[in-house]
DNA sequence: GTACGTTGTG
DNA sequence: CACAACGTAC
């Protein structure tokens, strides 16, 4: 079973590259970010018509979440039990049903943060926070839970180009890594490269400013999360890089989780 | 000789279509309106490696006209003697050598005019009478004189789909006929169609909030004029009205004179 | 409907 | 750099 993240800045801008990526890697479940697009003008067809199950959760101009899936997408909860953080949709949630039994699927947008100073920096704290709260109650619940998205944090040295330098600045903070360390502590959680994977310098976002100008100056910010009782199934986590390399591509690329759902 | 007209409604984004539209129909001169785009921004070496020349007069956003030539263009004029009504870039003049002599060319984008009320209406008419005189000063030194471009004027009924409708609105109303009449017969111009092909509905624009709906609702706004010297050479003017059909189209098509240049 | 410039966001 | 929205023009 292979449960993709992508953030693809908005869908409708990419949906040539969303809909030719999944032909090529037929994933089982695609989670999106920042779809900026909202519900009425979601781009359902492409997806319907290929018997895909879709479930969004967006909002004009900013954020937004969807899950697209070749299994029928079963509880779908939009944002935290059904309101949202600050108005902004940037969390959707469903259930699936693999082979093993039921897996929960969680998409994430976490706020970026912009500067330490930033009001949004306190909000970005305050979104870690409930969604931590709110992956120990989902895990209460369903026990085989995936949680992925773009979390807006890189997680160690291994995941920036220049630890030093990135580490005075939003995405690397130690502040922002205590964050995420909580989330996945709290939560029950595993990394799910770095359960199998120990590469350095494996990253999902070149920032669209600096990539012109310097090689491979990139972070590792999206995750696939996995609980628990999937700990053992994790078969492998890819980065499609070369989706960075198209023509007018997302400044993210696809994260793919493969897990073994037999027991 | 061909000369054509075309309002491209910005430069930078139909040409390719202007491209592809040169190497199908190798004209002798293009004249431009609507190229929206300042000078240095302008793209010259797409041309230029085609051997060909360019002379340009263009602001940000807004207006613009602009020359391509087979010929070196000569004794180039920007605006009216060098100054624009409004700080509008609305006019480009140079002299080819053809086989039979010298042939002044005009491109013209005149001003739209909005509606019967608005200021822009009234700085139509003030364009129109400033471009009749420049023509029959121009037309005192250059006897071979041909002046193209978009006039935003309906000629007579043959130029619209609904004359006792389009009369009430800008682009024919009776006013506006008669300035573009008084061009015409006080700088001795003559509409270079009608000297040759009495043919109703060759329209050259379609507005495009309307194209889809109603059926070649269109109107023929788009002339090439000629002097006195040059209305025997008249061989005939075509409307490319294929162009309206491409993807990403101007509003306009190009409108081609052919001359017979040698007496 | 199509295009451009500006502003705000990342 | 790239995206969405808004205002303006035709």
């Amino acid at each position: 079973m292979k449960i993709a993240s992508w953030n693809v800045n908005s869908l409708r801008t990419r949906l040539p590259h969303v809909l030719r990526w999944w032909q090529q890697h037929q994933p089982t479940v695609l989670c999106l970010q920042e779809t900026k697009v909202e519900d009425g003008l979601f781009p359902h067809q492409p997806f319907t018509e290929l018997g895909l199950h879709v479930a969004r959760h967006g909002q004009k101009s900013y954020n937004g979440v969807a899950i697209i899936s070749r299994l029928p997408l079963q509880d779908v909860a939009l944002g935290f039990n059904g309101h949202n953080l600050e108005e902004q949709t940037r969390l959707i949630a469903a259930t699936v049903q693999a082979a093993g039994g039921p897996v929960r699927i969680l998409s994430a947008y976490v706020p970026n943060g912009e500067s330490l100073t930033s009001t949004k920096f306190a909000f970005k704290q305050a979104f870690y926070q409930h969604l931590t709260a709110h992956v120990v109650a989902e895990r209460a619940v369903h026990p085989r839970l995936v949680l992925v998205g773009d979390f807006n944090v890189a997680a160690d040295e291994r995941d920036v180009a220049n630890p030093a330098r990135a580490a005075k600045d939003v995405l690397f903070t130690p502040q922002e890594r205590q964050w995420l360390a909580d989330l996945c502590q709290q939560g029950g959680l595993h990394d799910a490269l770095r359960l199998v994977d120990q590469t350095p310098n494996l990253y999902t976002w070149w920032d669209y400013r600096t990539y012109g100008r310097s090689q491979n100056n990139g972070m590792r910010i999206d995750y696939a999360l996995v609980s628990e009782a999937l700990r053992g199934a994790v078969r492998g986590v890819v980065h499609h890089a070369a989706e960075r390399g198209m023509v007018q591509p997302s400044d993210h690329v696809p994260v793919v989780l493969e897990i073994a759902t037999l027991p």
